[in-house]
DNA sequence: GTCAAACTTTTTGTATACAAGAATTTGATT
DNA sequence: AATCAAATTCTTGTATACAAAAAGTTTGAC
């Protein structure tokens, strides 16, 4: 266990941010927030940077730090990199996956068809996580695993959004079964090209997507631009 | 200008480290880099935070923080990652490169062609660098733009070796011919294949690269293993 | 000579103090 | 009432102080 209370902060103050606990564009309060969690300035300030440079929040010298949620463009272009980096993801494992590791996505396909059928959307979605992850450590590019997991992560909440369209489970189901298959076969076109158009948004998904964006919390201010008479 | 004294410290540790000052695993002395940097340990210790976030040091709790140069093979993985985020570039500003984008990518080559001429190579990796850039920022992608942005500027060090090889600057530039001329066409397919060989470690790159790589200060240390008697 | 326990020193993580810059209020002036 | 500058308050950035953990050193038993 991690006993630095920045480390801490950090993870709370992410978890906040991404929960739309802050507005687009809000100040984080080194005062209030030091007191919220019962530390001084100079490790919240730690995590401060931290966030920053993950995209989370944005430092203005002199200002402070301010809370950034992505536009819903911005949310666009990073599912069409996820969506990239995934069938990179794909074309790679279909080539290097070992059997270890096709054997554990094997039983994490058969875990989500298992929650499908139970109706069991938290399930679902936790089976799907580490099916996604599974494939990234197929890759066999350590690297690469880890920046598509930084991304997924990022990600996150919208995808959370997304899945609770309904239908959208056994969709998703019958492409990672199809994805499954191709790695069986050592299919890499097909792994990558699959793997593509699961995360991509596009179709009835763009609209999904838009729909629930513009009801959550994690929306960003529209820039203010000024108007004519 | 920026006036905070943890974005100097920084900025100039990150130098430091790319350019092999500090051997891979060496402990940053807090102590001694505030005394040398003229600030206490405060903006130091942020600063270390974000060079961990960017992987140039590996924080190490109630330890320290340690800088970590990547292995060989993490470098080839590294640069497997560029040539892909390229390629989408590649294939999305086929697509979407606007006229002024265009022309000033023109403008890059016919320069790129003028310093391989004059065989001025400082003048051609400079080039080089804003041609890349542009690609990114044709691709219409702005979060890939950062992302591409971010990796290649960590992979900058790296490339610098490579640009060193004989005939690599006359190789570099048809290439950037052939990019152009896809882009011009619009030709989606052959500016992402295109690309991603122009970045991808391969055939005789690799051993270029090898070789470059065991002379330089940016090694890892082989990690220690129990050696039998 | 080896090992371990006790101690000393060094170093990290966090709190606090303080100066300088930004935001806000006040008050004078029109 | 509106505007602007001076004064005031608030906030950030950095230095410093201090407790607790880790590393290093000494001492003593075997």
């Amino acid at each position: 266990m991690n006993t630095r209370m920045a480390d801490h902060v950090r993870e709370a103050l992410e978890q906040m941010i991404v929960t739309g606990e802050f507005a687009d564009g809000e100040r984080l309060d080194e005062i209030r927030l030091a007191e919220r969690f019962h530390v001084s300035r100079t490790p919240l300030r730690e995590a401060f940077q931290v966030l920053a440079a993950s995209g989370l929040v944005e430092l203005l010298p002199r200002r402070g730090a301010f809370v950034r949620h992505p536009a819903f463009h911005e949310m666009i272009e990073m599912f069409e990199v996820m969506a990239e980096l995934e069938a990179f993801c794909g074309r790679l494992a279909a080539r290097r996956v070992t059997p270890d590791v096709l054997a554990a996505i094997r039983a994490t396909v058969d875990a989500c068809e298992a929650a499908a059928h139970a109706g069991d959307s938290d399930g679902y979605y936790r089976e799907n996580e580490r099916f996604h992850h599974m494939i990234y450590t197929a890759s066999g590019n350590e690297f690469l695993e880890g920046e598509a997991q930084r991304l997924h992560r990022r990600l996150q909440p919208f995808r959370r959004m997304q899945l609770r369209v309904r239908g959208r489970m056994v969709q998703s189901l019958t492409e990672h079964r199809q994805i499954l298959d191709a790695l069986e076969e050592g299919d890499s076109t097909t792994a990558e090209t699959v793997l593509r158009d699961h995360v991509a948004v596009q179709g009835g998904k763009f609209n999904d997507l838009m729909a629930s964006y513009k009801q959550s919390n994690l929306r960003a201010k529209p820039p203010l631009v000024a108007m004519r008479g």
